[in-house]
RNA sequence: GGCCUGGUACCCAAGCAGUUAGGGGACUGUCUGCAAAACAGUUUUACGCGGGUGCAAAUCCCGCCCAGGCCU
């Protein structure tokens, strides 16, 4: 099993499950740092909805990927990628352990699958053209530059239909074919189980706990930062909720609604992506993550 | 007591004699740079109850029940 690789330690789990919490727990015990890996944390005053960990919280243990873009910009895979690569590599040189922290299956799996991406930036203008086009002519389109990348795509995904004719328009290429490659590191991969029942009171307790944390008040500086309704709607979740009840568009009672089904649905969609990894061991106890890690570093 | 309107699957809701309405929700899943996103599948013989007419009824007829409205 050993190689000469060095080891990363990655602790994945749903929304809620408590990978925060345990992180901290196990980086204070193994000398590690921890590389956020989640979407929505990269960017910056995005805290309360987000459920970032705060300054005291970190115990002093240095963390990465956090508040790393502003929320104006769209922040990729590609970009998650490159920056939690290169911060792995830091840590792996100050003799420390990385523990990659998140629920953001994607972006996990850029690290430990080493996922190659395309190298064609989004080009906003372009997608905004292919936009205007009905889901059935994309569709016609990507058959007919790249019927090979048509028989797997979803045909009735417009997103990814459009991202397909960037790469092709840019690239005057044929898409490449996915592959996952050996990853970079050797890896000890844990998730957080937790029963759909925990969740869900997890996940409401969080909610009234963020309330009263002022998430509302953050989302209405957000909005007074300048960013629009329909960028923080596309934020997701608290963000997209708070969003439409600040514009009378839902009621109180339905926005706190919308959030807990959505947080739900959510997890269900994570632990869905998480499942197909088997090189997970999913354990219940902090404890069972100690063993495993300290078997792991010998 | 009389008149009217309505009672359709978990919810909303079209149909008004003869192919699966549709939406929401719920559940399950997919994953090639927006991933807290986007997308897909399932929930496809339900029409208040009892009779009748018709080859055929949620749809027409009769009676009853329930809800709401109006009248006395």
């Amino acid at each position: 099993m050993s190689n000469n690789l060095s080891k990363l330690i990655v602790i994945l789990g749903s929304t809620a499950s408590g990978k925060t919490d345990l992180s901290i727990k196990l980086a204070k015990k193994f000398n590690g740092e921890i590389v956020s890996a989640d979407s929505r944390q990269v960017y910056k005053g995005m805290n309360i909805g987000t459920g970032k960990i705060t300054k005291k919280e970190m115990k002093g243990i240095p963390h990465h990927l956090l508040d790393v873009a502003s929320p104006r910009i769209k922040f990729t895979a590609a970009r998650y990628k490159k920056l939690a690569h290169k911060a792995i590599k830091q840590i792996i040189q100050n003799n420390h352990i990385p523990f990659l922290v998140g629920g953001t299956g994607l972006y996990i799996q850029t690290i430990t699958d080493n996922i190659v991406i395309p190298q064609v930036k989004p080009d906003w203008k372009l997608r905004a053209q292919l936009e205007k086009l009905t889901t059935q002519k994309l569709f016609r389109l990507l058959k007919k530059k790249d019927s090979r990348r048509a028989k797997t795509i979803d045909s009735k995904n417009r997103r990814r239909l459009i991202r397909a004719l960037e790469i092709i328009k840019k690239t005057k290429q044929p898409i490449p074919v996915f592959k996952k490659n050996k990853p970079e590191f050797d890896l000890l991969i844990i998730g957080i189980k937790k029963s759909q029942q925990d969740l869900k009171k997890l996940i409401e307790k969080r909610l009234y706990k963020r309330l009263k944390q002022r998430m509302i008040t953050e989302v209405k500086r957000l909005k007074k930062q300048g960013l629009s309704w329909k960028r923080l709607e596309e934020f997701g979740l608290e963000y997209r909720f708070i969003a439409q009840y600040l514009q009378n568009k839902i009621t109180y009672n339905q926005m706190t609604d919308k959030i807990q089904k959505g947080s739900e649905h959510y997890a269900k969609r994570q632990m869905t992506w998480f499942k197909r990894d088997k090189r997970i061991h999913w354990i219940n106890k902090p404890k069972q993550a100690e063993k495993l890690i300290k078997t792991f570093l010998l």
